[in-house]
DNA sequence: ACGAGAGTGAACACTCATGTTCAGAAGTGT
DNA sequence: ACACTTCTGAACATGAGTGTTCACTCTCGT
């Protein structure tokens, strides 16, 4: 249900909730009673993503690691999660919770003790900044959920896609 | 106008013309009087993101380049059109218009040319699918644009920042 | 068979965005 | 000073989304 409306108003963010009910397979006057203000639907959405983003995060088992495995499992756990990560990154700004605004910061601190971690075994550069590698890192996630959705990439090779080239770029090897 | 008109509508792409027109500072008779409706608002925006995209393109100048320092100047000049980007890339499935749709692949077609040259001369790596190329390009384009935004990376070395990554990765050197 | 609970469409009042018209203000060029 | 154009706020009608209520149906467990 959550998956559906937060597809329907990635798509089209304008859609009404008659749209999303419509596409949930679900009466209006039933989404209403489960989520009774439009607001109260994109917050319950931006909950629910940030839930299965921690569950990604704590499923990749990336919190004693500091080798390119970890990475690799971390980009695999959140690729899947295409249309969350979307989700939350155009509603960051205005229309969400303080709350959950909050609650984003703290989501990423395994990911950034990770990129520290690697950056001390030599796994990730030095020189580059922590921000930067958890922007691209998603940035990449979605890039590679984006060509998963338009029939260009297999599932399966989209994790290995996003690893190399995070890691290695695309120069020569 | 029009940039403004962009920065509100990715901000918010439910604000009002109404909304627009105040962050315009303009009345909103005359906004609806430039763009009657707000679909020609949205078309007109798109259709001039594709022309900046596509004098930047061509300002790169690198139709006959297959060499790193034309994918830094591209990458350079597509960085500041980072509201742009994002526009096109949120309202390319359903409210633009066909014509304008049909557009968006003959823009991308230099740059795929470059990334084929620069492939034949192993600027880039051969394995890599060109869409998987122009995708992260655009993609690392917004991301370092982000940062510029966001005040955590100066103009001036995000270009270097983008390239190093699109070229390198972030693994050890 | 029965009752409870959830889901449903229909209808309603309300708000707000939209697009239009119009008369006046502000600026420009002659 | 003049005519001309552009911009402007105000007002209006219209349509659409929203949130609510209500009576009805369906399903499930007892």
């Amino acid at each position: 249900m959550l998956d559906i409306a937060a597809e329907v108003l990635i798509a089209d963010p304008r859609a009404s909730l008659a749209d999303v009910a419509a596409a949930a397979g679900v009466g209006r006057t039933t989404l209403h009673k489960r989520y009774p203000t439009r607001e109260a639907l994109l917050i319950a959405i931006g909950r629910d993503s940030m839930d299965r983003i921690e569950e990604a995060i704590a499923g990749a088992d990336i919190a004693n690691s500091a080798d390119a495995a970890a990475l690799r499992r971390l980009l695999g756990a959140l690729i899947p999660l295409g249309p969350r990560l979307t989700f939350l990154i155009r509603h960051a700004a205005d229309e969400l919770d303080d709350a959950l605004m909050s609650r984003v910061e703290t989501l990423d601190v395994p990911v950034e003790d990770l990129i520290l971690r690697a950056q001390k075994e030599q796994t990730i550069r030095s020189g580059v900044p922590v921000w930067w590698v958890v922007s691209i890192l998603y940035s990449l996630a979605y890039s590679a959920w984006e060509a998963v959705a338009a029939g260009r990439l297999a599932v399966l090779d989209a994790p290995a896609l996003a690893f190399d080239t995070l890691i290695s770029g695309i120069g020569p090897s």
